[in-house]
DNA sequence: GTATTACATCGACAGTCGTGAGTGTTATTG
DNA sequence: CAATAACACTCACGACTGTCGATGTAATAC
Protein backbone atom coordinates (compact mmCIF):
# COMPACT_ATOMS: atom_id res chain seq x y z
CA UNK A 1 0.00 0.00 0.00
CA UNK A 2 2.18 2.95 -1.16
CA UNK A 3 1.08 6.26 -0.12
CA UNK A 4 1.66 8.62 -2.94
CA UNK A 5 0.78 12.09 -1.43
CA UNK A 6 0.93 15.36 -4.06
CA UNK A 7 1.86 17.62 -2.12
CA UNK A 8 -0.89 20.86 -3.51
CA UNK A 9 0.61 24.01 -3.08
CA UNK A 10 -1.53 25.86 -0.35
CA UNK A 11 -3.99 28.32 -0.24
CA UNK A 12 -6.22 29.51 2.36
CA UNK A 13 -9.28 27.81 1.96
CA UNK A 14 -12.28 29.19 1.48
CA UNK A 15 -14.40 29.33 4.15
CA UNK A 16 -16.38 25.82 4.48
CA UNK A 17 -13.82 23.87 2.00
CA UNK A 18 -11.58 21.44 3.11
CA UNK A 19 -7.91 22.31 4.25
CA UNK A 20 -5.81 20.12 2.39
CA UNK A 21 -5.95 16.72 0.09
CA UNK A 22 -6.60 13.39 2.33
CA UNK A 23 -3.53 11.85 2.84
CA UNK A 24 -3.44 8.20 2.40
CA UNK A 25 -3.67 5.83 5.66
CA UNK A 26 -0.11 5.14 7.25
CA UNK A 27 1.72 2.12 5.77
CA UNK A 28 2.32 1.15 9.26
CA UNK A 29 -1.08 -0.22 10.55
CA UNK A 30 -2.14 0.36 14.00
CA UNK A 31 -1.61 -3.37 15.34
CA UNK A 32 2.06 -3.45 13.90
CA UNK A 33 2.56 0.00 15.18
CA UNK A 34 1.53 -0.95 18.51
CA UNK A 35 3.81 -4.17 18.67
CA UNK A 36 6.89 -2.07 17.46
CA UNK A 37 5.94 0.77 19.76
CA UNK A 38 6.07 -1.21 22.70
CA UNK A 39 9.58 -3.02 21.28
CA UNK A 40 10.59 1.06 20.61
CA UNK A 41 9.33 1.83 24.20
CA UNK A 42 10.90 -0.82 25.90
CA UNK A 43 14.26 0.31 24.39
CA UNK A 44 13.25 4.11 25.20
CA UNK A 45 15.55 3.63 28.68
CA UNK A 46 19.15 3.46 28.46
CA UNK A 47 19.62 0.89 30.48
CA UNK A 48 17.86 -1.44 29.03
CA UNK A 49 19.13 -0.55 25.92
CA UNK A 50 22.54 -1.64 27.02
CA UNK A 51 21.70 -5.10 29.21
CA UNK A 52 20.18 -5.65 25.33
CA UNK A 53 23.55 -5.05 24.44
CA UNK A 54 25.19 -7.21 26.57
CA UNK A 55 22.79 -10.06 25.74
CA UNK A 56 23.03 -9.88 21.68
CA UNK A 57 26.78 -9.27 22.17
CA UNK A 58 27.27 -12.20 24.68
CA UNK A 59 24.94 -14.48 22.33
CA UNK A 60 23.99 -16.59 24.94
CA UNK A 61 22.71 -17.18 28.50
CA UNK A 62 24.26 -13.76 31.07
CA UNK A 63 22.94 -14.19 34.82
CA UNK A 64 21.59 -11.82 36.76
CA UNK A 65 24.41 -11.49 38.77
CA UNK A 66 27.20 -10.68 36.35
CA UNK A 67 24.72 -7.76 35.15
CA UNK A 68 24.28 -5.85 38.39
CA UNK A 69 27.42 -4.88 38.52
CA UNK A 70 27.60 -3.37 35.02
CA UNK A 71 25.41 -0.51 36.19
CA UNK A 72 24.75 1.74 38.95
CA UNK A 73 21.56 0.71 39.62
CA UNK A 74 20.09 -1.64 42.67
CA UNK A 75 19.31 -4.80 42.22
CA UNK A 76 15.48 -4.07 42.29
CA UNK A 77 16.04 -1.55 39.73
CA UNK A 78 17.29 -3.70 37.78
CA UNK A 79 15.37 -7.06 38.42
CA UNK A 80 12.65 -4.37 37.25
CA UNK A 81 13.75 -2.81 34.38
CA UNK A 82 14.54 -7.23 33.14
CA UNK A 83 10.59 -7.22 33.91
CA UNK A 84 9.70 -4.61 31.31
CA UNK A 85 12.38 -6.18 28.22
CA UNK A 86 10.56 -9.65 29.26
CA UNK A 87 6.96 -7.90 29.05
CA UNK A 88 8.17 -6.17 25.95
CA UNK A 89 8.88 -9.92 24.40
CA UNK A 90 12.31 -9.08 23.79
CA UNK A 91 14.00 -11.06 26.75
CA UNK A 92 12.80 -14.37 28.40
CA UNK A 93 14.87 -15.84 31.42
CA UNK A 94 15.32 -19.47 32.30
CA UNK A 95 15.87 -20.13 35.88
CA UNK A 96 18.61 -22.80 36.94
CA UNK A 97 18.60 -22.77 40.49
CA UNK A 98 19.50 -19.64 42.35
CA UNK A 99 20.45 -18.24 39.26
CA UNK A 100 18.46 -16.83 36.61
CA UNK A 101 19.80 -16.73 32.70
CA UNK A 102 18.35 -14.18 30.52
CA UNK A 103 18.51 -13.90 27.27
CA UNK A 104 16.98 -11.59 23.95
CA UNK A 105 14.25 -13.81 22.14
CA UNK A 106 15.91 -14.90 18.26
CA UNK A 107 13.86 -11.79 16.29
CA UNK A 108 12.73 -10.42 18.24
CA UNK A 109 13.67 -7.06 17.23
CA UNK A 110 13.10 -8.02 13.57
CA UNK A 111 10.19 -6.12 12.95
CA UNK A 112 11.55 -3.04 14.20
CA UNK A 113 14.78 -3.45 12.39
CA UNK A 114 12.81 -3.78 9.51
CA UNK A 115 11.36 -0.82 9.53
CA UNK A 116 13.91 1.23 10.85
CA UNK A 117 15.88 -0.16 7.59
CA UNK B 1 24.96 3.70 34.91
CA UNK B 2 28.88 4.37 34.25
CA UNK B 3 29.93 1.04 33.06
CA UNK B 4 32.61 -0.34 34.48
CA UNK B 5 34.88 -2.02 32.53
CA UNK B 6 36.17 -4.17 35.35
CA UNK B 7 33.96 -7.65 35.69
CA UNK B 8 34.92 -8.71 39.29
CA UNK B 9 34.41 -12.12 40.44
CA UNK B 10 31.26 -13.09 42.57
CA UNK B 11 32.14 -12.92 45.51
CA UNK B 12 30.93 -15.92 47.65
CA UNK B 13 29.94 -17.73 45.06
CA UNK B 14 28.10 -21.35 45.98
CA UNK B 15 31.02 -24.07 46.42
CA UNK B 16 31.34 -26.24 42.88
CA UNK B 17 28.44 -24.33 40.72
CA UNK B 18 29.63 -21.45 39.06
CA UNK B 19 27.76 -18.87 38.63
CA UNK B 20 28.05 -17.63 35.39
CA UNK B 21 30.02 -17.76 32.34
CA UNK B 22 32.27 -14.22 32.03
CA UNK B 23 30.18 -11.54 30.45
CA UNK B 24 30.72 -9.30 27.39
CA UNK B 25 31.00 -5.75 28.54
CA UNK B 26 28.52 -3.33 26.21
CA UNK B 27 29.90 -2.54 23.10
CA UNK B 28 27.39 0.52 23.16
CA UNK B 29 28.76 3.10 25.22
CA UNK B 30 26.96 5.63 27.69
CA UNK B 31 26.51 8.09 25.30
CA UNK B 32 25.68 6.26 22.67
CA UNK B 33 22.79 4.53 24.71
CA UNK B 34 21.66 7.78 25.85
CA UNK B 35 21.33 8.68 22.12
CA UNK B 36 19.81 5.34 20.95
CA UNK B 37 17.43 5.50 24.12
CA UNK B 38 16.06 9.13 23.12
CA UNK B 39 15.49 7.99 19.75
CA UNK B 40 13.98 4.90 20.99
CA UNK B 41 11.77 6.22 23.68
CA UNK B 42 10.10 8.81 21.06
CA UNK B 43 9.34 5.89 18.60
CA UNK B 44 7.81 4.28 21.33
CA UNK B 45 4.43 5.65 20.66
CA UNK B 46 2.02 4.13 17.89
CA UNK B 47 0.83 7.52 16.54
CA UNK B 48 4.47 8.90 16.97
CA UNK B 49 5.72 5.74 15.09
CA UNK B 50 2.85 6.25 12.43
CA UNK B 51 3.70 10.05 12.07
CA UNK B 52 7.25 8.87 11.32
CA UNK B 53 6.49 6.48 8.81
CA UNK B 54 3.95 8.41 6.90
CA UNK B 55 6.80 11.32 6.67
CA UNK B 56 9.47 8.92 5.60
CA UNK B 57 7.35 7.12 3.05
CA UNK B 58 6.58 10.49 1.83
CA UNK B 59 10.60 11.58 1.08
CA UNK B 60 9.38 15.12 1.16
CA UNK B 61 7.57 17.75 3.62
CA UNK B 62 3.79 17.50 5.01
CA UNK B 63 1.74 19.67 6.20
CA UNK B 64 0.23 19.33 9.94
CA UNK B 65 -3.27 19.55 8.20
CA UNK B 66 -2.61 16.51 6.18
CA UNK B 67 -1.64 14.79 9.48
CA UNK B 68 -4.70 15.46 11.97
CA UNK B 69 -7.31 13.40 9.98
CA UNK B 70 -4.52 10.30 9.89
CA UNK B 71 -5.05 9.78 13.82
CA UNK B 72 -8.11 10.21 15.98
CA UNK B 73 -6.20 12.40 18.25
CA UNK B 74 -6.95 16.56 18.65
CA UNK B 75 -4.87 18.80 17.02
CA UNK B 76 -3.11 20.09 20.30
CA UNK B 77 -1.96 16.77 21.10
CA UNK B 78 -0.40 15.89 17.83
CA UNK B 79 1.32 18.75 17.95
CA UNK B 80 2.85 17.78 21.30
CA UNK B 81 3.64 14.81 19.52
CA UNK B 82 5.56 16.37 16.41
CA UNK B 83 6.90 18.43 19.43
CA UNK B 84 8.58 15.36 21.10
CA UNK B 85 9.87 14.14 17.78
CA UNK B 86 11.31 17.11 16.92
CA UNK B 87 13.16 17.30 20.46
CA UNK B 88 14.86 13.87 19.85
CA UNK B 89 15.97 15.04 16.45
CA UNK B 90 13.80 12.63 14.46
CA UNK B 91 11.79 15.24 12.36
CA UNK B 92 11.97 18.97 11.86
CA UNK B 93 9.46 21.55 10.67
CA UNK B 94 9.72 24.23 8.55
CA UNK B 95 6.70 27.42 8.51
CA UNK B 96 5.26 28.62 5.15
CA UNK B 97 2.84 30.86 6.19
CA UNK B 98 -0.10 29.49 7.90
CA UNK B 99 1.21 26.13 7.66
CA UNK B 100 3.68 23.82 8.96
CA UNK B 101 5.77 21.33 6.64
CA UNK B 102 7.26 18.56 8.71
CA UNK B 103 9.95 16.05 7.59
CA UNK B 104 12.02 13.41 8.95
CA UNK B 105 16.08 14.28 9.56
CA UNK B 106 17.96 12.26 7.08
CA UNK B 107 20.27 9.89 9.01
CA UNK B 108 18.45 10.20 12.13
CA UNK B 109 17.68 6.91 12.37
CA UNK B 110 20.58 5.23 11.06
CA UNK B 111 21.98 4.85 14.78
CA UNK B 112 19.61 2.35 16.48
CA UNK B 113 18.72 1.10 12.98
CA UNK B 114 22.46 -0.19 12.64
CA UNK B 115 22.74 -1.13 16.32
CA UNK B 116 18.88 -3.16 15.52
CA UNK B 117 20.53 -4.89 12.69
C1' DG C 1 -10.14 47.43 10.55
C1' DT C 2 -12.65 42.31 11.54
C1' DA C 3 -13.04 37.44 10.67
C1' DT C 4 -11.06 33.15 9.79
C1' DT C 5 -7.56 29.72 9.44
C1' DA C 6 -3.30 26.81 10.95
C1' DC C 7 -0.67 25.67 14.38
C1' DA C 8 1.57 26.03 19.01
C1' DT C 9 1.25 26.59 23.87
C1' DC C 10 -0.97 26.40 28.39
C1' DG C 11 -3.48 24.23 32.30
C1' DA C 12 -5.17 20.35 34.21
C1' DC C 13 -6.02 15.53 34.70
C1' DA C 14 -5.20 10.49 35.52
C1' DG C 15 -1.86 7.27 34.48
C1' DT C 16 2.83 5.52 34.03
C1' DC C 17 7.87 5.75 34.76
C1' DG C 18 12.49 4.91 37.08
C1' DT C 19 14.26 4.55 41.42
C1' DG C 20 15.60 2.72 46.16
C1' DA C 21 14.63 0.58 50.66
C1' DG C 22 12.60 -3.05 52.48
C1' DT C 23 10.71 -7.72 52.23
C1' DG C 24 9.58 -12.21 50.41
C1' DT C 25 10.74 -16.61 47.95
C1' DT C 26 13.46 -20.26 46.75
C1' DA C 27 17.63 -23.01 46.50
C1' DT C 28 22.01 -24.26 48.41
C1' DT C 29 25.30 -24.85 52.27
C1' DG C 30 26.67 -26.16 56.85
C1' DC D 1 17.48 -27.45 61.60
C1' DA D 2 19.52 -22.36 60.61
C1' DA D 3 22.18 -19.34 57.66
C1' DT D 4 23.14 -17.47 53.33
C1' DA D 5 22.84 -16.22 48.50
C1' DA D 6 20.22 -14.86 44.15
C1' DC D 7 16.50 -12.85 42.55
C1' DA D 8 11.60 -11.03 42.37
C1' DC D 9 8.15 -8.43 44.51
C1' DT D 10 5.91 -4.44 47.37
C1' DC D 11 5.58 0.11 48.56
C1' DA D 12 6.39 4.86 48.20
C1' DC D 13 8.26 8.86 46.02
C1' DG D 14 8.89 12.59 42.58
C1' DA D 15 8.99 13.05 37.70
C1' DC D 16 7.18 12.42 33.41
C1' DT D 17 3.44 10.96 29.80
C1' DG D 18 -0.65 11.31 26.73
C1' DT D 19 -4.75 13.53 26.41
C1' DC D 20 -8.18 17.30 25.83
C1' DG D 21 -10.17 21.96 26.10
C1' DA D 22 -9.06 26.58 26.18
C1' DT D 23 -6.17 30.10 24.73
C1' DG D 24 -2.42 32.44 22.18
C1' DT D 25 -0.04 33.75 17.84
C1' DA D 26 0.63 34.69 13.30
C1' DA D 27 -0.88 34.86 8.52
C1' DT D 28 -4.49 35.38 5.18
C1' DA D 29 -9.06 36.95 3.45
C1' DC D 30 -12.73 40.22 3.38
Amino acid sequence: MAVDLELSPKQKRANGSPCCEPVAYPDVQREQALRMADVAKALGDPIRLQVVDVLRKHAGKVCVCELVPLFDISQPTLSHHLKKLRNAGIVDSERQGLWAYYYVIPDALEELSAWLS
